[in-house]
DNA sequence: TGCTTACGTTAGCAAATACTTACGGTTTCT
DNA sequence: AGAAACCGTAAGTATTTGCTAACGTAAGCA
């Protein structure tokens, strides 16, 4: 999950993810998305996939990526335990202040 | 959404929102459960709360912090739109697959 | 009034990071 | 075979980052 998280940290790294979640793209087609260099891209996409965030697929000379959102499960799963946790607890704090008003209004 | 994820890309940061998530803590406090120095902690959290994680509430001279879960809205709605997308996109594929599949089976 | 506690901020430093340029290795095309 | 396309990697550099030590401030306590 450190990996992932410390590579969605960049912004770059996101928009490539986004380019390559429905469809796979050349390292060339991703460089032309953007004002970076080529080799910025690769070496961008090298921590992508050091992250599990991206699968690769080799045919002749180009390199295909795509996105691998499995990769994404672990911060997901932290991040989704950190809402439900922490809705229990407003949950938990509203019914207490409800109940000291029903106390309140019994008086 | 950018501040979100880069504060959480930093393990040390992750632990701290963690311990604040339930109850609120001072700094001292949150620095015990470290072996950096206090102020590491003070830094960490200025980087928490200028991403609108954390809330202060300052009471004499300590200072409680608390876990603001509404800040990782964005960055959690990021990710549950790659899953959704992501797993539309593979069901999309998988019944292809099987209508392939039936038609090779039709001949 | 001093002393202590709790905290933020600054300066300084080592390490990590995000680039660019240059290069080398494979494929493909002519 | 030679040129061109596609890509990874290495070297070098400027910036950012995470830390410590030192300092200053405000509130509680003797």
């Amino acid at each position: 999950m450190d990996a992932a998280a410390r590579a969605l940290a960049e912004p770059t790294r996101r928009q490539i993810l986004q380019l390559v979640r429905d469809e796979e793209r050349t390292v060339s087609n991703l460089a032309d998305q953007f004002t970076i260099s080529r080799p910025a891209i690769s070496q961008h996409l090298k921590v992508l996939q050091d992250a599990d965030l991206v699968n690769v697929r080799s045919e002749g000379t180009r390199r295909y990526y795509r996105a691998r959102p499995e990769g994404l499960a672990e911060l997901t799963e932290w991040l989704d335990g950190f809402w439900t946790s922490s809705l229990r607890r407003l949950a938990i704090e509203v019914e207490r202040d409800q109940q000291q008003q029903q106390q309140q209004e019994e008086q």
